[in-house]
DNA sequence: GCATCCCCGATCACAAACGATCATGAAAAG
DNA sequence: CTTTTCATGATCGTTTGTGATCGGGGATGC
Protein backbone atom coordinates (compact mmCIF):
# COMPACT_ATOMS: atom_id res chain seq x y z
CA UNK A 1 0.00 0.00 0.00
CA UNK A 2 1.17 3.80 -0.72
CA UNK A 3 2.59 5.99 1.74
CA UNK A 4 0.41 8.88 0.66
CA UNK A 5 -3.44 6.05 0.09
CA UNK A 6 -2.82 5.60 3.65
CA UNK A 7 -2.35 8.43 5.27
CA UNK A 8 -5.60 9.67 3.16
CA UNK A 9 -6.79 6.37 4.32
CA UNK A 10 -6.21 7.85 7.85
CA UNK A 11 -7.71 11.37 7.36
CA UNK A 12 -11.14 9.49 5.82
CA UNK A 13 -10.83 6.92 9.06
CA UNK A 14 -11.03 9.61 11.30
CA UNK A 15 -13.70 11.71 9.26
CA UNK A 16 -16.38 8.66 10.25
CA UNK A 17 -15.00 7.72 13.99
CA UNK A 18 -13.87 11.25 15.76
CA UNK A 19 -10.67 9.72 17.32
CA UNK A 20 -8.17 6.76 16.53
CA UNK A 21 -5.57 5.12 18.60
CA UNK A 22 -2.22 4.06 17.25
CA UNK A 23 -3.46 0.17 17.47
CA UNK A 24 -6.99 0.96 16.22
CA UNK A 25 -5.06 2.24 12.82
CA UNK A 26 -2.39 -0.45 12.70
CA UNK A 27 -5.43 -3.12 12.68
CA UNK A 28 -7.12 -1.00 9.84
CA UNK A 29 -4.57 -0.66 7.51
CA UNK A 30 -2.25 -3.30 8.36
CA UNK A 31 0.61 -1.58 9.28
CA UNK A 32 3.20 -1.28 12.03
CA UNK A 33 2.74 1.07 15.02
CA UNK A 34 6.15 2.94 13.84
CA UNK A 35 4.65 3.84 10.61
CA UNK A 36 1.28 4.70 11.25
CA UNK A 37 3.48 7.25 13.92
CA UNK A 38 5.60 8.42 11.15
CA UNK A 39 2.37 9.53 9.11
CA UNK A 40 0.59 10.83 12.01
CA UNK A 41 3.62 13.30 12.65
CA UNK A 42 3.62 14.04 9.02
CA UNK A 43 -0.66 14.89 9.07
CA UNK A 44 0.14 16.96 11.57
CA UNK A 45 3.20 19.20 10.53
CA UNK A 46 0.34 19.45 7.39
CA UNK A 47 -2.00 20.66 9.78
CA UNK A 48 -4.67 18.42 9.60
CA UNK A 49 -5.07 16.66 12.47
CA UNK A 50 -3.90 16.83 16.17
CA UNK A 51 -2.10 14.15 17.72
CA UNK A 52 -2.91 13.30 21.53
CA UNK A 53 -0.94 10.36 23.67
CA UNK A 54 -2.21 7.19 22.15
CA UNK A 55 -3.91 8.22 19.00
CA UNK A 56 -4.78 11.34 16.84
CA UNK A 57 -8.07 13.39 16.66
CA UNK A 58 -9.23 15.33 13.49
CA UNK A 59 -8.91 19.09 13.05
CA UNK A 60 -10.61 19.55 9.93
CA UNK A 61 -13.58 17.34 8.69
CA UNK A 62 -14.69 17.35 5.19
CA UNK A 63 -18.12 18.14 3.74
CA UNK A 64 -20.41 20.88 4.55
CA UNK A 65 -20.40 24.49 2.99
CA UNK A 66 -18.55 25.77 5.87
CA UNK A 67 -15.23 26.88 5.78
CA UNK A 68 -13.05 24.16 7.11
CA UNK A 69 -11.37 26.06 9.85
CA UNK A 70 -15.02 27.14 11.27
CA UNK A 71 -16.60 23.67 10.69
CA UNK A 72 -13.98 22.08 13.06
CA UNK A 73 -15.60 23.84 16.07
CA UNK A 74 -17.89 22.86 18.66
CA UNK A 75 -21.13 23.95 19.67
CA UNK A 76 -22.20 25.32 16.65
CA UNK A 77 -26.01 25.84 17.33
CA UNK A 78 -25.01 27.72 20.77
CA UNK A 79 -22.87 30.00 18.67
CA UNK A 80 -25.60 30.27 15.82
CA UNK A 81 -27.79 31.45 18.66
CA UNK A 82 -26.12 33.60 20.42
CA UNK A 83 -24.95 35.61 16.78
CA UNK A 84 -28.58 35.85 16.42
CA UNK A 85 -29.14 38.08 19.54
CA UNK A 86 -25.65 39.67 18.86
CA UNK A 87 -26.91 40.47 15.32
CA UNK A 88 -30.03 42.91 16.90
CA UNK A 89 -27.42 45.18 18.81
CA UNK A 90 -26.48 46.65 14.67
CA UNK A 91 -27.97 49.86 13.48
CA UNK A 92 -28.62 50.87 10.56
CA UNK A 93 -25.21 52.48 9.06
CA UNK A 94 -23.11 51.66 11.50
CA UNK A 95 -19.57 50.78 11.32
CA UNK A 96 -18.58 47.35 13.02
CA UNK A 97 -15.62 45.06 13.82
CA UNK A 98 -15.47 41.78 13.72
CA UNK A 99 -12.77 39.94 15.44
CA UNK A 100 -11.23 36.04 14.06
CA UNK A 101 -12.97 33.78 16.37
CA UNK A 102 -14.90 30.99 15.28
CA UNK A 103 -17.50 32.11 17.04
CA UNK A 104 -18.47 35.44 15.61
CA UNK A 105 -18.32 33.70 12.02
CA UNK A 106 -22.12 32.99 12.93
CA UNK A 107 -22.94 36.61 12.92
CA UNK A 108 -22.53 36.58 8.68
CA UNK A 109 -25.74 35.44 7.89
CA UNK A 110 -27.40 38.20 10.06
CA UNK A 111 -25.65 40.66 8.00
CA UNK A 112 -27.73 40.80 4.82
CA UNK A 113 -30.48 42.89 5.69
CA UNK A 114 -29.15 45.82 7.43
CA UNK A 115 -28.33 49.00 5.46
CA UNK A 116 -25.59 51.07 4.94
CA UNK A 117 -23.48 48.72 7.45
CA UNK A 118 -19.61 48.56 6.58
CA UNK A 119 -17.39 45.50 8.02
CA UNK A 120 -14.27 45.53 9.09
CA UNK A 121 -12.22 42.27 10.37
CA UNK A 122 -8.97 40.68 10.70
CA UNK A 123 -11.22 37.02 9.87
CA UNK A 124 -10.50 36.06 6.07
CA UNK A 125 -13.63 33.67 6.34
CA UNK A 126 -15.73 36.74 7.13
CA UNK A 127 -14.62 38.89 4.53
CA UNK A 128 -15.65 36.42 1.70
CA UNK A 129 -18.92 35.08 3.52
CA UNK A 130 -19.86 38.86 3.31
CA UNK A 131 -18.69 39.38 -0.16
CA UNK A 132 -20.99 36.92 -1.46
CA UNK A 133 -24.07 38.56 0.18
CA UNK A 134 -22.93 42.17 -0.88
CA UNK A 135 -22.08 43.32 2.39
CA UNK A 136 -19.30 46.29 2.64
CA UNK A 137 -16.42 45.09 4.13
CA UNK A 138 -12.73 45.64 4.85
CA UNK A 139 -9.89 43.40 5.62
CA UNK A 140 -6.97 44.64 8.44
CA UNK A 141 -4.13 42.98 6.14
CA UNK A 142 -1.73 41.49 8.34
CA UNK A 143 0.43 38.06 8.51
CA UNK A 144 -1.38 34.88 8.81
CA UNK A 145 -1.37 33.38 12.06
CA UNK A 146 -1.04 29.61 11.25
CA UNK A 147 -2.85 27.12 12.80
CA UNK A 148 -5.66 29.43 13.17
CA UNK A 149 -7.56 32.06 10.37
CA UNK A 150 -6.58 35.30 11.69
CA UNK A 151 -4.65 38.13 10.70
CA UNK A 152 -2.41 39.85 13.08
CA UNK A 153 0.72 41.60 14.05
CA UNK A 154 1.57 45.46 13.34
CA UNK A 155 0.52 45.88 10.01
CA UNK A 156 -3.18 44.24 11.11
CA UNK A 157 -3.10 46.81 14.25
CA UNK A 158 -1.83 49.98 12.16
CA UNK A 159 -4.84 49.12 10.12
CA UNK A 160 -7.53 49.16 13.16
CA UNK A 161 -6.27 52.53 14.37
CA UNK A 162 -6.98 54.30 11.48
CA UNK A 163 -11.01 53.56 11.81
CA UNK A 164 -13.23 54.09 14.47
CA UNK A 165 -16.34 51.63 14.77
CA UNK A 166 -19.80 51.82 16.17
CA UNK A 167 -19.37 48.53 17.72
CA UNK A 168 -16.85 45.50 18.30
CA UNK A 169 -18.03 41.84 18.97
CA UNK A 170 -15.54 39.80 19.96
CA UNK A 171 -15.16 36.19 21.97
CA UNK A 172 -12.19 35.03 23.68
CA UNK A 173 -11.07 31.50 24.86
CA UNK A 174 -11.53 31.48 28.68
CA UNK A 175 -13.87 33.92 30.70
CA UNK A 176 -12.44 33.65 34.78
CA UNK A 177 -13.55 35.86 37.82
CA UNK A 178 -14.32 38.65 35.70
CA UNK A 179 -11.44 38.30 33.53
CA UNK A 180 -11.57 38.26 29.76
CA UNK A 181 -8.05 35.75 28.57
CA UNK A 182 -6.69 34.12 25.30
CA UNK A 183 -4.10 32.02 24.49
CA UNK A 184 -2.09 34.22 21.55
CA UNK A 185 -0.34 37.33 22.33
CA UNK A 186 -0.65 38.47 18.40
CA UNK A 187 -4.80 37.56 19.02
CA UNK A 188 -4.91 39.32 22.05
CA UNK A 189 -3.35 42.47 20.69
CA UNK A 190 -5.61 42.99 17.81
CA UNK A 191 -8.94 42.11 19.81
CA UNK A 192 -7.66 45.07 22.22
CA UNK A 193 -6.96 47.49 19.13
CA UNK A 194 -10.48 46.68 18.17
CA UNK A 195 -11.91 47.87 21.52
CA UNK A 196 -10.29 50.94 22.09
CA UNK A 197 -10.97 52.03 18.33
CA UNK A 198 -14.90 51.06 18.84
CA UNK A 199 -17.70 52.25 21.34
CA UNK A 200 -19.97 49.60 22.26
CA UNK A 201 -18.22 46.55 23.34
CA UNK A 202 -20.03 42.89 22.75
CA UNK A 203 -18.47 39.73 24.19
CA UNK A 204 -19.84 36.55 22.43
CA UNK A 205 -19.78 33.68 25.38
CA UNK A 206 -20.42 30.33 24.99
CA UNK A 207 -20.82 28.03 28.26
CA UNK A 208 -17.34 26.68 26.82
CA UNK A 209 -15.05 29.54 27.90
CA UNK A 210 -16.30 29.92 31.83
CA UNK A 211 -13.78 29.04 34.19
CA UNK A 212 -10.66 28.77 31.99
CA UNK A 213 -8.30 31.39 32.07
CA UNK A 214 -5.26 31.79 29.43
CA UNK A 215 -1.89 33.28 29.58
CA UNK A 216 -2.98 36.72 27.45
CA UNK A 217 -5.49 39.37 29.22
CA UNK A 218 -7.82 40.74 27.20
CA UNK A 219 -9.81 43.13 29.36
CA UNK A 220 -12.18 42.48 32.52
CA UNK A 221 -15.39 41.98 31.70
CA UNK A 222 -16.67 45.15 33.10
CA UNK A 223 -15.28 46.99 30.74
CA UNK A 224 -17.77 45.55 27.65
CA UNK A 225 -21.27 46.99 27.24
CA UNK A 226 -22.48 43.81 27.42
CA UNK A 227 -21.93 39.46 27.55
CA UNK A 228 -23.64 37.90 25.21
CA UNK A 229 -24.74 34.03 26.41
CA UNK A 230 -27.37 31.52 25.45
CA UNK A 231 -29.85 32.48 27.91
CA UNK B 1 1.60 2.66 -28.40
CA UNK B 2 2.13 6.23 -28.36
CA UNK B 3 3.45 7.99 -25.21
CA UNK B 4 0.16 10.17 -24.41
CA UNK B 5 -2.04 7.29 -25.42
CA UNK B 6 -0.15 5.67 -22.36
CA UNK B 7 -0.36 8.69 -20.13
CA UNK B 8 -4.60 8.97 -20.84
CA UNK B 9 -4.33 5.09 -19.64
CA UNK B 10 -2.55 5.81 -17.25
CA UNK B 11 -5.27 8.59 -15.78
CA UNK B 12 -7.91 6.52 -16.67
CA UNK B 13 -6.99 3.02 -14.39
CA UNK B 14 -6.02 5.41 -11.42
CA UNK B 15 -9.58 6.89 -11.97
CA UNK B 16 -11.12 2.86 -11.41
CA UNK B 17 -8.58 1.71 -8.89
CA UNK B 18 -7.62 4.18 -6.23
CA UNK B 19 -4.01 4.39 -6.73
CA UNK B 20 -1.61 2.41 -8.51
CA UNK B 21 2.23 1.16 -8.05
CA UNK B 22 4.39 1.51 -10.53
CA UNK B 23 4.79 -2.21 -11.29
CA UNK B 24 1.13 -2.80 -11.76
CA UNK B 25 1.17 0.20 -14.48
CA UNK B 26 4.31 -1.60 -15.83
CA UNK B 27 2.50 -5.18 -16.64
CA UNK B 28 -0.95 -3.18 -17.09
CA UNK B 29 0.55 -0.75 -19.85
CA UNK B 30 3.53 -3.02 -21.15
CA UNK B 31 5.95 -0.24 -20.35
CA UNK B 32 9.10 -0.60 -18.79
CA UNK B 33 9.71 0.90 -14.71
CA UNK B 34 11.68 3.57 -16.26
CA UNK B 35 9.09 4.31 -18.94
CA UNK B 36 6.29 4.61 -16.34
CA UNK B 37 8.04 6.79 -13.94
CA UNK B 38 8.67 9.19 -16.23
CA UNK B 39 5.11 9.31 -17.27
CA UNK B 40 4.17 10.11 -13.85
CA UNK B 41 6.26 12.58 -13.41
CA UNK B 42 5.23 14.52 -16.71
CA UNK B 43 1.45 14.09 -14.99
CA UNK B 44 2.25 15.26 -11.64
CA UNK B 45 3.79 18.36 -13.58
CA UNK B 46 0.54 19.16 -15.00
CA UNK B 47 -1.42 18.48 -11.84
CA UNK B 48 -3.14 15.52 -12.68
CA UNK B 49 -1.78 13.07 -9.67
CA UNK B 50 0.05 13.18 -6.86
CA UNK B 51 3.13 10.59 -6.66
CA UNK B 52 4.02 8.78 -3.44
CA UNK B 53 6.78 6.40 -3.00
CA UNK B 54 6.33 3.46 -5.37
CA UNK B 55 3.12 4.75 -6.92
CA UNK B 56 0.85 7.40 -7.58
CA UNK B 57 -2.73 8.68 -6.70
CA UNK B 58 -5.43 10.92 -8.10
CA UNK B 59 -5.42 14.06 -6.74
CA UNK B 60 -8.95 13.85 -5.41
CA UNK B 61 -8.46 16.13 -2.63
CA UNK B 62 -8.71 19.18 -4.35
CA UNK B 63 -12.11 19.13 -6.38
CA UNK B 64 -14.34 19.11 -3.58
CA UNK B 65 -12.58 21.45 -1.23
CA UNK B 66 -12.42 24.57 -3.70
CA UNK B 67 -13.74 27.67 -2.48
CA UNK B 68 -17.06 28.57 -3.76
CA UNK B 69 -15.78 31.17 -5.90
CA UNK B 70 -12.59 28.89 -7.77
CA UNK B 71 -14.96 26.11 -7.97
CA UNK B 72 -17.40 28.26 -10.52
CA UNK B 73 -14.49 29.03 -12.67
CA UNK B 74 -13.91 27.73 -16.09
CA UNK B 75 -10.50 25.93 -17.56
CA UNK B 76 -9.94 24.52 -14.42
CA UNK B 77 -7.54 21.65 -15.60
CA UNK B 78 -5.68 24.40 -17.82
CA UNK B 79 -5.49 26.75 -14.93
CA UNK B 80 -3.68 23.69 -12.83
CA UNK B 81 -1.13 23.06 -15.36
CA UNK B 82 -0.36 26.64 -16.11
CA UNK B 83 0.44 27.01 -12.09
CA UNK B 84 1.73 23.65 -12.16
CA UNK B 85 4.43 24.93 -14.35
CA UNK B 86 5.21 28.45 -13.21
CA UNK B 87 5.24 27.15 -9.37
CA UNK B 88 8.99 26.12 -10.96
CA UNK B 89 10.28 29.62 -10.66
CA UNK B 90 9.87 30.30 -7.29
CA UNK B 91 12.89 29.49 -5.59
CA UNK B 92 13.74 28.66 -1.48
CA UNK B 93 13.79 32.15 0.52
CA UNK B 94 11.70 33.67 -2.34
CA UNK B 95 9.03 36.53 -1.23
CA UNK B 96 6.03 36.57 -3.59
CA UNK B 97 3.27 38.35 -4.49
CA UNK B 98 -0.08 36.40 -5.89
CA UNK B 99 -2.73 38.25 -7.23
CA UNK B 100 -6.33 37.92 -6.83
CA UNK B 101 -7.42 36.42 -10.13
CA UNK B 102 -8.89 32.58 -10.27
CA UNK B 103 -5.84 31.45 -11.77
CA UNK B 104 -3.41 31.97 -9.25
CA UNK B 105 -5.65 30.08 -6.46
CA UNK B 106 -4.33 26.94 -8.34
CA UNK B 107 -0.37 27.41 -7.45
CA UNK B 108 -1.26 26.89 -3.99
CA UNK B 109 -0.52 23.28 -3.37
CA UNK B 110 2.42 23.61 -5.24
CA UNK B 111 3.95 26.28 -2.54
CA UNK B 112 4.03 23.58 0.30
CA UNK B 113 7.22 22.27 -0.24
CA UNK B 114 9.37 25.53 -0.69
CA UNK B 115 11.21 26.33 2.06
CA UNK B 116 11.51 29.58 2.96
CA UNK B 117 8.66 31.05 1.15
CA UNK B 118 6.74 34.06 1.64
CA UNK B 119 3.61 35.13 -0.14
CA UNK B 120 1.79 38.51 -0.32
CA UNK B 121 -1.67 38.26 -1.75
CA UNK B 122 -4.77 40.16 -2.06
CA UNK B 123 -6.79 37.01 -2.63
CA UNK B 124 -8.41 35.78 1.07
CA UNK B 125 -8.83 32.66 -0.42
CA UNK B 126 -4.83 31.70 -1.25
CA UNK B 127 -4.87 33.21 2.60
CA UNK B 128 -6.75 30.62 4.04
CA UNK B 129 -5.39 27.72 2.04
CA UNK B 130 -1.42 28.53 2.75
CA UNK B 131 -2.28 28.93 6.28
CA UNK B 132 -3.53 25.29 6.14
CA UNK B 133 -0.11 23.75 4.55
CA UNK B 134 1.72 25.83 7.08
CA UNK B 135 3.17 28.14 4.30
CA UNK B 136 3.94 31.92 5.85
CA UNK B 137 1.58 34.20 4.19
CA UNK B 138 0.44 38.12 4.76
CA UNK B 139 -2.78 39.25 3.62
CA UNK B 140 -2.90 42.85 2.08
CA UNK B 141 -5.63 44.11 3.89
CA UNK B 142 -8.31 46.71 1.94
CA UNK B 143 -11.65 46.54 0.64
CA UNK B 144 -13.73 43.58 0.06
CA UNK B 145 -14.39 43.99 -4.20
CA UNK B 146 -18.00 42.62 -4.08
CA UNK B 147 -18.60 39.89 -7.19
CA UNK B 148 -15.22 38.93 -6.65
CA UNK B 149 -12.73 37.56 -4.05
CA UNK B 150 -9.90 40.65 -4.14
CA UNK B 151 -8.89 43.32 -1.27
CA UNK B 152 -8.16 46.74 -3.16
CA UNK B 153 -8.03 50.01 -2.37
CA UNK B 154 -5.52 52.84 -0.99
CA UNK B 155 -4.74 50.63 2.10
CA UNK B 156 -3.96 47.70 0.27
CA UNK B 157 -1.45 49.65 -2.17
CA UNK B 158 -0.11 51.00 0.96
CA UNK B 159 0.45 47.80 1.99
CA UNK B 160 2.12 46.37 -1.30
CA UNK B 161 4.60 49.35 -1.72
CA UNK B 162 5.79 48.47 2.11
CA UNK B 163 7.22 45.28 0.23
CA UNK B 164 9.39 44.34 -2.06
CA UNK B 165 9.42 40.94 -3.68
CA UNK B 166 11.49 38.81 -5.83
CA UNK B 167 8.77 37.68 -8.49
CA UNK B 168 5.01 38.57 -9.12
CA UNK B 169 2.69 35.94 -9.94
CA UNK B 170 -0.78 37.48 -12.06
CA UNK B 171 -2.66 37.12 -14.55
CA UNK B 172 -5.67 39.40 -16.19
CA UNK B 173 -9.06 39.15 -17.86
CA UNK B 174 -7.19 40.19 -21.42
CA UNK B 175 -4.19 39.63 -23.88
CA UNK B 176 -4.49 41.47 -27.26
CA UNK B 177 -1.90 42.80 -29.64
CA UNK B 178 1.14 42.38 -26.55
CA UNK B 179 -1.43 44.87 -24.16
CA UNK B 180 -2.25 42.82 -20.59
CA UNK B 181 -6.10 43.97 -19.69
CA UNK B 182 -8.90 44.38 -17.67
CA UNK B 183 -11.92 45.07 -16.14
CA UNK B 184 -11.96 46.50 -12.60
CA UNK B 185 -9.33 50.10 -12.43
CA UNK B 186 -9.60 48.67 -8.45
CA UNK B 187 -8.05 45.71 -9.14
CA UNK B 188 -5.95 47.04 -11.78
CA UNK B 189 -3.97 49.34 -9.53
CA UNK B 190 -3.21 46.53 -7.81
CA UNK B 191 -1.45 44.90 -10.07
CA UNK B 192 0.43 47.96 -11.13
CA UNK B 193 1.39 48.49 -7.39
CA UNK B 194 2.45 44.34 -7.00
CA UNK B 195 4.30 45.03 -10.35
CA UNK B 196 6.30 47.79 -9.46
CA UNK B 197 7.56 46.27 -6.47
CA UNK B 198 8.65 43.04 -7.47
CA UNK B 199 11.79 41.94 -9.71
CA UNK B 200 10.52 38.91 -12.14
CA UNK B 201 6.63 39.68 -13.16
CA UNK B 202 4.99 36.08 -14.60
CA UNK B 203 1.85 36.33 -16.52
CA UNK B 204 0.07 33.33 -16.39
CA UNK B 205 -1.93 33.31 -19.34
CA UNK B 206 -4.67 30.39 -19.92
CA UNK B 207 -6.50 30.32 -24.09
CA UNK B 208 -9.49 32.28 -23.03
CA UNK B 209 -7.79 35.81 -22.39
CA UNK B 210 -6.15 35.74 -26.06
CA UNK B 211 -7.66 38.23 -28.35
CA UNK B 212 -9.56 40.12 -25.66
CA UNK B 213 -9.07 43.77 -24.50
CA UNK B 214 -10.78 45.39 -21.82
CA UNK B 215 -10.71 49.10 -20.65
CA UNK B 216 -8.05 48.98 -18.06
CA UNK B 217 -4.41 48.16 -19.26
CA UNK B 218 -1.75 46.64 -16.65
CA UNK B 219 1.47 46.57 -19.22
CA UNK B 220 2.35 45.83 -22.20
CA UNK B 221 3.28 42.26 -22.68
CA UNK B 222 7.22 42.95 -23.11
CA UNK B 223 7.50 44.50 -19.26
CA UNK B 224 6.73 40.80 -17.97
CA UNK B 225 9.58 38.51 -17.70
CA UNK B 226 7.61 35.58 -18.73
CA UNK B 227 4.15 34.42 -19.80
CA UNK B 228 3.38 31.02 -18.93
CA UNK B 229 0.65 29.70 -21.16
CA UNK B 230 -0.29 25.44 -21.54
CA UNK B 231 1.94 24.83 -24.07
C1' DG C 1 4.10 9.41 45.86
C1' DC C 2 5.17 5.13 43.82
C1' DA C 3 4.96 1.30 40.64
C1' DT C 4 3.26 -0.49 36.52
C1' DC C 5 2.11 -0.29 31.87
C1' DC C 6 2.72 0.93 27.41
C1' DC C 7 3.31 4.69 24.27
C1' DC C 8 6.72 7.55 22.20
C1' DG C 9 11.02 9.08 19.72
C1' DA C 10 15.62 7.75 18.12
C1' DT C 11 18.40 4.66 15.84
C1' DC C 12 19.60 0.78 12.75
C1' DA C 13 19.36 -2.43 8.93
C1' DC C 14 17.16 -4.14 4.91
C1' DA C 15 14.69 -4.13 0.79
C1' DA C 16 12.58 -1.67 -2.72
C1' DA C 17 12.17 2.31 -5.57
C1' DC C 18 14.26 6.28 -7.47
C1' DG C 19 17.08 9.57 -10.51
C1' DA C 20 20.94 10.12 -13.55
C1' DT C 21 23.20 8.51 -17.23
C1' DC C 22 24.05 6.04 -21.33
C1' DA C 23 23.00 2.98 -25.30
C1' DT C 24 19.65 1.49 -28.69
C1' DG C 25 16.47 1.90 -32.33
C1' DA C 26 12.83 4.06 -34.79
C1' DA C 27 10.87 8.02 -36.85
C1' DA C 28 11.50 12.68 -38.79
C1' DA C 29 14.25 16.14 -41.09
C1' DG C 30 17.70 17.57 -44.32
C1' DC D 1 21.01 8.27 -47.75
C1' DT D 2 22.67 10.70 -43.75
C1' DT D 3 21.84 13.21 -39.73
C1' DT D 4 19.09 14.56 -36.04
C1' DT D 5 15.74 13.95 -32.68
C1' DC D 6 13.31 11.57 -29.38
C1' DA D 7 11.11 7.86 -26.76
C1' DT D 8 12.49 3.81 -24.57
C1' DG D 9 15.00 0.40 -21.76
C1' DA D 10 19.16 -1.03 -19.00
C1' DT D 11 22.62 -0.12 -15.44
C1' DC D 12 24.20 1.70 -11.08
C1' DG D 13 24.76 4.40 -7.05
C1' DT D 14 21.68 6.71 -3.90
C1' DT D 15 17.57 7.66 -1.40
C1' DT D 16 13.35 6.40 0.88
C1' DG D 17 10.01 3.83 3.48
C1' DT D 18 9.44 0.18 6.66
C1' DG D 19 9.68 -2.73 10.74
C1' DA D 20 12.47 -4.06 14.88
C1' DT D 21 14.87 -2.79 18.99
C1' DC D 22 15.68 -0.02 23.09
C1' DG D 23 15.80 3.61 26.54
C1' DG D 24 12.94 7.41 28.31
C1' DG D 25 8.88 9.12 30.04
C1' DG D 26 3.83 10.26 30.22
C1' DA D 27 -0.66 7.91 31.92
C1' DT D 28 -3.04 5.26 35.24
C1' DG D 29 -4.07 2.78 39.62
C1' DC D 30 -2.98 2.00 44.26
Amino acid sequence: MLQLERQQDILRLLGTHKSMTVKELCTALFASPATIRRDLAELERAGHLRRSFGGAVLTESYPDQLPLTVRACDRITEKKRICAKAAQRIRPGDTVFIDASSTTYFLVPHLREIPELTVITNNPNVNIALAQQNVRSFCTGGEMLNGSVALVGSEAERFVRGIHAHAFFFSARGLCEGKISDSSAAERNMKIAMAEQANRLYFLCDTSKHGHIFPYLIADLDRVDEMIDET
